[in-house]
RNA sequence: CGCGGGAUAGAGCAGUUCGGUAGCUCGUCGGGCUCAUAACCCGAAGGUCGUCGGUUCAAAUCCGGCUCCCGCAA
């Protein structure tokens, strides 16, 4: 098939290429303009835009895909299909319409379940044991589509999500593959979803990061492993704002927020306790937390937070 | 020139104010204690103090340039 491939971050990478690579032919690449980024604001180009250059494919960074300009770009490939994983902006119906077989989206959860811009983090912060990635055909709603096709995987009690980003962008790239075969051997049969399942996600931002030790000892560690490896979940120790990239659960008690545990470094929650197993101070670079206590003075029955 | 922190032994840090013998916690190695140990005791190795230049009898420390790392904000 004819190919317009629409994404943006790493997560739509592996798609690209499994696409590319096949039978199909991906003529067109549509992505974000670039941004700046960094401390130095430094106009960075999305990676879907890098793997398309590496690959030889024209891309088109437009502001908007409601101008004219844009649909005039994709009629001009005359597409039978557009593939859309994590493109980060709203395709018009006319956009819609344009390929013989529709829009097809690949989204990172279980359809119906979390709708919207952070599926698989949502997923991880709420401690589900299961997620996956579903393909459906976009209509004008925000990932109210039919679905075609799911394939499942298990969430680790310790899986960060990007562990999980890492593993279903490979999981979709073999299911858009049977998707898109499906669509074009006729055998493909799209299921409405059911509303009554649904529910939604907001972008994660940085307000999501402060941990609450008074909550439980799972929930504080969900947030650790869900905010991996962006945003990062955040404390104070010391007084000093610290990251903290992984947590493991422990069944240790104390009042929850002190420190109950110099090594390991074990932290009493509202239930439980959870061990820091890796952490960054402010201004210093990410280190174990054994690293972090033969440094610096802690003492048990601190608080933290 | 958006704000700020940092570079010292394998790791993490102190020492810099006020120049004068290179320190701490941990790890490593050796020995001891112990039924035993990631516990405890004794000992040892390991550092051109990021880099270049300046001041000085003397610089990790004071002055200037450069490189790299990180937090915040976007």
């Amino acid at each position: 098939m004819n190919i317009i491939y629409m994404g943006t971050p790493d997560f739509a990478v592996p798609a690209l290429k499994q696409l590319a690579f096949s039978s199909h032919t991906v003529s067109a690449v549509f992505t974000q303009p670039d941004r700046p980024k960094g401390r130095k604001m430094i106009m960075t180009p999305p990676d879907v835009k890098v793997c398309a250059q590496e690959l030889g494919i024209p891309v088109y960074q437009p502001d908007s895909m409601k101008s004219k300009e844009a649909l005039e770009i994709i009629n001009k490939y005359n597409p039978d299909v557009i593939v859309v994983a994590a493109y980060g902006k709203i395709l018009p119906q006319a956009v819609l319409d344009a390929p013989k077989y529709g829009c097809v989206n690949i989204h990172g959860s279980l359809l119906p379940k979390y709708r919207g811009a952070s599926p698989i983090q949502q997923a991880v912060l709420n401690g589900d044991k299961i997620t996956g990635i579903t393909t459906m055909l976009m209509d004008a709603g925000l990932d109210t589509g039919d679905v075609l096709m799911t394939s499942k995987t298990e969430i680790g009690e310790n899986e960060t999500s990007g562990e999980i980003f890492d593993r279903l962008a490979l999981l979709g790239g073999e299911l858009i593959l049977e998707t898109l075969s499906a669509l074009e051997n006729g055998t493909a049969v799209p299921k409405k979803q059911d509303e009554s399942l649904a529910t939604h996600t907001a972008k994660i931002d940085k307000s999501y990061c402060p941990i609450d030790f008074s909550k439980p000892a799972t929930e504080v560690h969900n947030k650790v492993r869900g905010l991996n490896p962006w945003p990062v979940a955040t404390s104070k120790i010391g007084g000093k704002s610290v990251k903290i990239y992984t947590t493991r659960l422990c069944n240790k008690t104390g009042t929850s927020g002190t420190i109950i545990s110099i090594k390991p470094l074990i932290i009493a929650c509202g239930e439980g306790s959870v061990e820091i197993t890796e952490i960054q101070p402010e201004g210093r670079k990410r280190m174990s937390a054994d690293a972090f206590t033969a440094g610096h003075q802690i003492k048990i029955g601190e608080t933290v937070g």
